[in-house]
DNA sequence: AAGCCTCTTGCGATCAGTTGCGACTGGAGA
DNA sequence: TCTCCAGTCGCAACTGATCGCAAGAGGCTT
């Protein structure tokens, strides 16, 4: 999960509300969650998380702030190649796309910046007359570990 | 849909036969549909279609005849940036390669091979030793008859 | 500080996808 | 052609995600 190098405490936050959204105290525990995490999330664990700062916190509400951060363009969601299940997992969008690479043997979940995919991205935009909002590029495949 | 020149009629059950998978009537109504689909489908889509071939076909077999099909790599899953609700969509996997767009306001999706998204991933394979087993470039935006 | 409007929430019902199980069957071998 | 059993099926119970609704609470206005 790429880090920025100083991040404020509550700038996710501070984004939702400059553009007039409604702040509550459900809001601020699940947006602290996607904050501080150190992983990429699902549905659930953010749920869990989430209830040891604000107890009252509910599923649907869960799914609704990550429907409402998504549509912000502030989170991306992620399959991670349905590595496990078919739920999907989360995390912050910040300045620099990247790609995110999942091993079918030990799960491992790498994650790459290229100034390729920048390229194709651009290329993309020129050659479709398509305007990008948002791209994933997600594959499964075997590690350097676990390749023989 | 990407289609190839030429396709012999029941080829993926010829595919999956050749493999020592067991052939059912209920896997024949369902690779039928997949076979003949003109766009991309989800489950409940295929379950319907496949009914009217087999009216005994149920929910679960689906799901678990899309799993056996995923796994052997002769179908991919799409998100196709969950235009419309949380579900995926299947396609056959043919030799090329090909990128989803998918606009955001009149829910089009367009396909697109990219001789840079080929070689993106061969430098994926180099640079971090990583074996390619399934990929898939999704993105979401605005085509061109929707952007302004 | 209080009122008010609107957006948001928890809850329960519902829907979509998964799983365990006993019955059934494809197809290899006799 | 018949037998046989591993693999597959339908079913029903279960789990995870969604939706409609009435109650609750941000935060602007006064
Ligand atoms: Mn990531
Ligand atoms: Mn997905
Ligand atoms: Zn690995
Ligand atoms: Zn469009």
């Amino acid at each position: 999960m790429p880090f920025p190098q100083t991040e404020i405490p509550g700038r996710l936050q501070k984004q939702l509300a400059g553009r007039g959204i409604r702040m509550t105290a459900q809001r601020r525990a699940i947006l602290s969650v996607i904050e501080m995490a150190t992983k990429h999330l699902d549905a659930s664990q953010i749920l869990r998380k989430a209830r040891r700062v604000d107890a009252t916190v509910d599923r649907s509400t869960v799914y609704r702030t990550l429907d409402l951060l998504k549509r912000q363009g502030l989170i991306d969601e992620l399959d991670l190649m349905h590595i496990k299940g078919e739920g999907h997992y989360y995390e912050r969008r910040l300045d620099r796309d990247h790609i995110h690479m999942a091993c079918l043997r030990c799960g491992k979940i790498t994650e790459f910046a290229s100034k390729t995919f920048d390229s194709l991205k651009k290329q993309l935009e020129r050659d479709c007359h398509f305007h990008i909002v948002v791209s994933r590029l997600e594959v499964g495949g075997y590690c350097s570990g676990c390749r023989r």
